[in-house]
RNA sequence: GGGCGAAUAGCUCAGCUGGGAGAGCAUCGGCCUUACAAGCCGAGGGUCACAGGUUCGAUCCCUGUUUCGCCCACCA
């Protein structure tokens, strides 16, 4: 790169092609140094907080957080600039399970397991983890430009949020809507631990029903069931048949012996049994099933656990104790074949529970466990969204919000594991009390003994996250940081958490600070492959960002992901659209070199010139006017989260307003003799450039921050310029009309050459027809413009007059393009074209001619909508005259 | 079983409250026109999944169908 740098030492002092590696390092530097994203806490301003989703400390950068920290960073940026008191609090989520898994398989590694190190040790050994390894995901936000004020980094463990934790914890017992209960939950026999219901995934698989006999306990008959789990028959306390089930009325009075163990259980009957499933009798284990404990509670069944923690049969299972649960389902089926009780056993496809974490198929149990009483939290949350205090993007989510919400069931919080924060309950040994509070207590307040126990397991994370809004900005002090931020501004999330997260943070943030924690939520779309496969490392799709950003830089990564963030529910990411916005990236950078090239000497102070366009010569004041429309579309785009649409309007004006047209159309000035020209090229050439680099600076802020500090004055940086605000001034219409023609006229000409295969280097004559006074001023006027960028010798304009036999045609608004052709032209392939052209153009007069004698049309369409088809109409019979002259004119040379 | 979403150019996607569809990449043709060949100038390419309906008018609204995807749910 250098050597092509060398080429020409004198004339340029950017290099030829942008180089992002060392830029991005320097900068991001730079602005750590400066402090740039530090909140200022300058209560006069006006707030913009956001809190980072925070991502597991464990975690590596995926590219969802890619997108989720490029979007939340734009919003950052922007408001910043925009003049907002910003502020982005960053951290890392403790990641209870992950984070031990992480952990205790280094210790398999040493041939060492978490019990053999005891829990104090152990946690000592993943903080030291985390002390090491855990900030792996901070430095990649870094790498990504992520403009967090890192001073106020939380984890949410340190001790702050650990306080704040105790804290909620100890008021939402107190207030009751913590309790302790028996409870069937979903257990993972893998991890040891209960699982939330949305910790655990529905996976259908093939499995089998079994069809079994139970026989009457007086021998006088048989009832058959059905089970896909037939080892959890051990645990049956019952059998359960529909109320109204004429076919089992007579099993009031009759027990059941249960087969393989000789106990007699009873027959209940309860609605919640369907009749219309296998026989309508159903085997009822209230310790390993959720509606069966269910059913257990409403007949006062007994409880009878056959599995212990590890998914191994235990005593009760009586024979089959110490048989893995699998295991002890073939031996049972295996039993029960020789006992010919198994009447059939058929395929049976149904969905199985398994744990998000480790995919072990879950076992639903009872056991101990803490919950949160949801109910009451969940309605003031569904409130406040209900009264637009929080508002929801894309709006396609309410629906399922209050969907979820009205179905929300209480929240097992305990978590069997020991990384976490330990549950603040402890059980005097003394008098068995219960004692639940924020610091820990040295004897018991209600017998005074010492011998006290603190509960063993820990919370699920989701609870700390839950408090992330506030209690990262102090909480429970009165901090001057919650006064300022909270509620937050804006939620930027995936919508996967929605519940998780999202939800939680609702419930917590109303009840504990009385108040919304975000007014808004941006959910995002879930990063997919380019065919709409999930992204995993077993399937080999994975994109990983840091490649992305090593290979083309984090600008164009960062540009592709926001032009890819349309509201909706999945992105397919194509890494080659990312190569595309590569090449944008270094046209831009182009743009700036030419720039440079002209503005080396320039006195920043010309920019004045612009201000006031109204003498300036039409190009300049086409380009104000374009720019001016860009700022209007990206600002509302921004505002309104609609990032595909910022990406978009900045891509289009500056590759095809600023570069494709505008810099074409100054070099002539540029390289004028007249001053004035010069100066009024300079001075918006300029403008425009400041102007575009700071309205792409939230998307792209190296590349921007980079030319920002070689154009001409001494320069703070561009991340604290003011955001482009519109101009009406620069509002042009008129401008913008001379320019479409003038750029009609000239790729229409441009078209001509092509298809005649002339030359591009090979001069041409050109005549335009224009019977329009007033556009034939313009084209007048503007004829050494349009002779230069058609590489016309000379350029006629005329009322009126005949297109010669051999020439190029076209018609451009009512501007007859003629450029006569020396050598052959092909004459047949140009008359297979105007008879397309021809009977395209009948067809669309057909139906406005149809359309305009319609008088319900004329009626009821609103008068702009006439006007226009009225056009229409004049265009297109003026478009086939001038095809059919064509078509005569040519079949004359055949 | 409920709910939601998607179906638009070869590919990846836009298309705001209904007025004959756009971009990038890919394809074809031609250019080293000194900011950029990582570029320039042109071209071709679409029954907007299917069938109805509402409307003067439907890619857009309604109904149904097909295909695909996601979420929720207690049918053993």
């Amino acid at each position: 790169m250098q050597a092509t740098h060398s080429d020409n030492p004198k004339k340029y002092d950017l290099p030829k092609g942008y180089e992002f590696a060392e830029v991005e390092r320097r900068w991001y530097l730079r602005w750590l140094e400066e402090k740039t994203f530090s909140a200022r806490m300058d209560e006069g301003k006006s707030a913009f907080a956001i809190v980072i989703p925070p991502p597991n400390v464990t975690g590596v950068l995926h590219i969802g957080h890619a997108l989720n920290n490029t979007l939340q960073d734009i919003l950052v940026r922007y408001h910043r600039m925009r003049g907002d008191n910003a502020l982005w609090v960053p951290g890392t989520d403790h990641a209870g399970i992950a984070t031990q898994n992480v952990v205790e398989r280094q210790l398999a590694s040493e041939k060492q397991s978490r019990h053999d190190l005891g829990r104090e040790k152990f946690i000592e050994r993943v903080w030291a983890w985390k002390e090491e390894k855990g900030g792996t995901i901070i430095n990649q936000l870094k790498r990504m430009g992520a403009s967090c004020d890192w001073d106020r980094e939380r984890f949410t463990m340190d001790d702050g949020l650990s306080r704040a934790v105790r804290e909620v914890f100890v008021r939402l017992y107190q207030e009751g809507l913590i309790y302790k209960g028996d409870y069937i939950v979903n257990w993972c026999p893998r991890c040891h631990t209960a699982l939330a219901d949305d910790e655990v995934e529905h996976d259908p698989i093939d499995g089998k029903l079994y069809h079994i006999r139970y026989p009457y306990a007086d021998g006088s008959g048989q009832v058959v069931v059905a089970t896909t789990r037939p080892e959890t028959m051990l645990g049956d306390t019952a059998v359960a048949v529909h109320p109204d089930d004429e076919r089992y009325q007579h099993l009031a009075k009759i027990g059941i012996s249960l087969p393989l163990t000789g106990r007699t259980i009873p027959v209940v009957f309860d609605h919640h049994v369907q009749r219309e499933f296998g026989t309508g009798a159903l085997k009822v284990t209230p310790a390993h099933d959720r509606d069966d404990y269910e059913i257990g509670l409403r007949h006062d069944l007994p409880r009878l656990k056959v599995m212990d923690d590890r998914g191994v049969m235990n005593q009760e299972a009586g024979p089959y104790a110490g048989l893995d649960r699998f295991a002890c389902r073939r031996q049972i089926v295996a039993d029960l074949t020789a006992a010919d009780l198994l009447e059939k056993i058929e395929d049976y496809r149904h969905a199985v529970g398994k744990c998000y974490r480790c995919a072990t198929v879950v076992e639903p149990t009872t056991s101990k466990q803490w919950f949160v009483s949801v109910r009451p939290l969940a309605d003031r949350a569904v409130a406040a969204v209900q009264q637009g205090r929080i508002t929801i993007y894309p709006n396609t989510w309410y629906r399922t919000f209050y969907n979820w919400m009205e179905n929300i069931r209480d929240w097992c919080i305990s978590r069997q594991i020991w990384w976490g924060h330990r549950i603040p309950a402890w059980t005097c040994e003394g008098c068995g009390q219960l004692i639940v509070t924020v610091s820990d207590p040295d004897t018991c307040p209600f017998c005074g003994a010492t011998g006290l126990h603190q509960e063993n397991d820990v919370l699920d994370t989701w609870f700390s996250s839950a408090l992330w809004p506030f209690s990262t900005l102090g909480w429970p002090e009165k901090t001057r940081e919650l006064t300022t931020f909270y509620p937050t501004s804006v939620l930027i999330t995936s919508f996967d958490i929605l519940f998780f997260w999202v939800a939680r943070m609702m419930m917590m943030g109303l009840h504990f600070m009385d108040e919304v924690p975000f007014r808004d939520v941006y959910l995002h779309a879930l990063v997919r492959d380019k065919h709409g496969k999930k992204m995993s490392k077993s399937t080999g799709n994975v994109i990983d960002p840091l490649v992305m950003i090593e290979q083309y830089g984090t600008d164009a990564f960062r540009f592709t992901l926001t032009a890819f963030a349309a509201q909706g529910r999945e992105i397919r990411m194509d890494e080659e659209r990312i190569d595309g916005y590569r090449r944008f990236i270094n046209k831009l950078w182009n743009s700036a070199r030419f720039a440079q090239m002209h503005l080396a000497s320039a006195d920043p102070a010309i920019t004045a010139l612009a201000a006031d366009p109204k003498g300036l010569a039409c190009a300049h004041r086409w380009i104000l006017s374009r720019t001016n429309a860009t700022i209007s579309e990206v600002r509302a785009a921004l505002d309104s989260y609609n990032f595909n649409e910022v990406a978009q309007a900045n891509y289009h004006f500056v590759w095809h307003e600023f570069c494709d047209w505008y810099l074409e159309w100054i070099k002539a000035d540029l390289a004028s003799e007249d001053a004035t020209a010069r100066d009024q090229a300079k001075a918006v050439l300029l403008t425009v450039l400041e102007q575009v680099l700071k309205l792409m600076h939230p998307v792209i802020p190296f590349v921007t921050e980079e030319i920002w500090s070689q154009l001409p004055g001494v320069r703070g940086l561009i991340m604290v310029e003011p955001f482009p605000e519109t101009h009406s001034a620069w509002e042009d219409i008129e401008a913008e009309n001379t320019m479409n023609l003038l750029m009609g006229v000239i790729s229409g000409v441009r078209t001509i050459r092509t298809e005649a295969e002339v030359h591009p280097s090979a001069r041409i004559e050109a005549t335009l027809i224009c019977p329009d006074p007033d556009k034939r001023r313009i084209l007048v006027e503007f004829a050494p413009s349009i002779r230069a960028m058609v590489r016309a010798n000379t350029l006629t304009i005329v009322e009126s007059g005949l297109v010669p036999d051999a020439a190029g045609h076209a018609l451009v608004q009512d501007v007859e393009l003629v450029v006569p052709l020396k050598g052959l032209i092909d004459v047949v392939g140009e008359l297979d074209k105007l008879a397309k052209e021809q009977t395209k153009l009948e067809k669309e007069l057909e139906r406005v001619v149809g359309k305009l004698g319609n008088g319900q049309f004329m009626r009821n369409a609103p008068a702009a909508v006439v006007a226009k088809e009225r056009d229409k109409e004049a265009e297109i019979r003026a478009r086939l005259a001038k095809t059919i002259e064509s078509t005569e004119r040519l079949s004359k040379l055949r």
